[in-house]
DNA sequence: TTTAGTTAGGTAAACGATAACCTAAACACA
DNA sequence: TGTGTTTAGGTTATCGTTTACCTAACTAAA
């Protein structure tokens, strides 16, 4: 005999002498029900350990109570980090939080969204790249409620929250300019990010303005550790070295210390290092990693907070709700060696 | 007027002028239907952008492409990368990977699951904690496929895929033990993991076979860096402090290394540091990290492997997977000062 | 020519939960 | 006593997809 089936409104029903539906309503406490019959209904549910199938009820357009969200990968603190407290607010508010990376095909990409849309989720949390805008259009027309997280592309009615990027790299660079370094590298963050491009305006247009703007001194990258080492190797291998380095995320600027290692700099004696994010490991690696602190509580918490509004029907359209970021100076930056010119 | 609904496969099939049956074949490659109308429905399908609806397909008892990972967390870097290695490992076989992280409340957990289990997923992929085995014959009932991922607790039918962590444990003691140390110093992981309790049992095993053991250089522990800290802040307060100290995680490990430099200690050359997990950290942070690698990107991938197997029908039933971990030596491991009495 | 098999596509039913509607009884009030 | 209102719970229909089954036409073999 092959395993019995999984337990249904049906057989709830069937044991308390009842009709599925009146089970439905003594369980979602709707409709006049007697407490005696609520009283059966229960025991008998709890007695065959019901679960309502969350196919079945999101297919009548009812709620699931989970949030979907996606994300481009986990490995990075910074996504773990924003998913554990998208999580947890989640959590508080009774719903689940389902977690999707993106796929690298932005085809697939858009149909896997959309097939989370009406699939299961009551609202969808989505970290996406700028290049998206007009599948963004196709998203502003859906019945299931979306935000944005960290969007910084084209124009969108949908509501979005976002963490600052560009005032957190000036106050990071005035610290290094005020500490008189004047040769500051940069290594970039991921192509489609548009917090990548947010800190690299910031970069170029402080870098301008202090008369100092190199484009030489630019390396491009993607938020890995890999791609720092590979960009501070090049930088560092120019005739006049810069004497501090901005990257663009934590993970870089941990590669950025490797390439200073591997040619025997001291941090920050001989060369400053910064970074963006203040991921745990920030505090964790000496000397400390200067960088700038992303409020990803604030922008989790806000996020889920908006779309639980959004599913209760409240409107959204274009809402932007963006958290200040904030500089964290630790030990690896420091006075260049060379004094001013 | 508002937005319209999603494109359903009625939608389709209308423009297209076929049955909605007609197209539901199409998409699926099943039944008989000429190139003429096959080429007709997919023109029709891809105008309207139509996607299936998940809900719909998993109530009919079709796969909806889409595995579910329960996870106790996903900050911890093993979590995220065994997440991530999952997440690849179904892509590569055209699913995708929805990922959920335990409630703190164990009833609620098990609500979840179940409700997981009929709701969406085509089959589960559980990292549960050893205490669940009554509820664990309850899933064993279940239709859904179910895998678990480093269970060590009481027997179950349900297939398991795991990491070993006794015969690496052993290693990394022997080895210390190799460096000449005898007070070696322990700090546990999580109460309620198996590989917790492994870690400990070869601990325990390795001591006394070598005449060593102390219960008092056992300091409890729970996976986290403060708690790292604060066991080692207790093991160095001793009148005889231990010449190593071996941490049940990386990062409990990085918090033995906050404690030694709260006391000036040199690693190695005070005292000698080991993890477990050989997370990407463990080789940035100086002098490098002496741990045991778990081989994470296996257990994923047979996890996944067989999930699939048993969503094809193939019995897993007992089945049962182990992968060896292997010990990487950094610098955090030397002979101790005192030279062996 | 008859029979059997294949092809193309349609119809009906089912998955499980629930909203909308309905019935019947009980009750209140004039 | 008659009329409206509330209470308790059942009936029906529906969400969108897919499976099982059916029909009709065409083809091939006997």
């Amino acid at each position: 005999m092959r395993p019995r089936a999984r337990t249904t409104l049906a057989d709830v029903a069937r044991l308390a002498g009842v009709s599925a539906v009146t089970v439905s309503k003594v369980l979602n406490g709707k409709g006049h029900i007697s407490p005696e019959t609520q009283e059966k209904v229960q025991r008998a549910a709890a007695l065959l350990g019901y679960v309502a199938n969350t196919a079945a009820r999101r297919l009548r357009g009812g709620a699931t109570r989970i949030l979907g969200m996606v994300v481009p990968e986990l490995v990075s603190p910074y996504f773990a980090e924003l998913a554990r407290a998208a999580a947890d607010a989640a959590g508080r508010c009774g719903y689940d939080l389902g977690l999707f990376t993106t796929s690298r095909d932005p085809q697939r990409e858009r149909e896997r969204i959309q097939s989370l849309l009406g699939g299961m989720a009551d609202g969808l949390l989505l970290v996406v790249p700028v290049g998206a805008s007009e599948f963004l259009s196709t998203l502003e027309q859906s019945q299931v409620p979306i935000v944005l997280i960290n969007y910084f592309g084209g124009a969108t009615h949908l509501p979005v929250v976002r963490g600052e990027n560009y005032e957190g790299t000036v106050a990071l660079l005035h610290h290094l300019l005020a500490l008189g370094h004047r040769r500051i590298g940069f290594i970039g963050g991921a192509e489609h990010s548009g917090q990548a491009k947010e800190r690299y305006r910031a970069y170029r247009e402080v870098m301008r303005a202090a008369g100092l703007w190199d484009e030489t001194l630019v390396q491009p990258g993607d938020f890995t550790r890999r791609k720092g080492l590979e960009g501070a190797r090049a930088l560092l291998g120019r005739p006049s070295p810069p004497t501090a380095i901005f990257a663009g995320s934590d993970l870089m600027a941990f590669g950025v210390m490797e390439a200073a290692q591997e040619r025997g700099l001291q941090v920050p004696a001989d060369i400053s290092i910064a970074g963006f994010d203040d991921s745990p490991l920030a505090s964790l690696v000496p000397p400390g990693l200067t960088t700038v602190a992303h409020p990803i509580a604030d922008i989790a918490e806000a996020a889920v907070r908006l779309l639980l509004e959004a599913i209760e029907g409240k409107s959204v359209r274009d809402q932007l709700l963006e958290f200040p970021s904030r500089l964290v100076v630790r030990g690896s930056t420091a006075p260049p060696k060379t004094p001013l010119p």
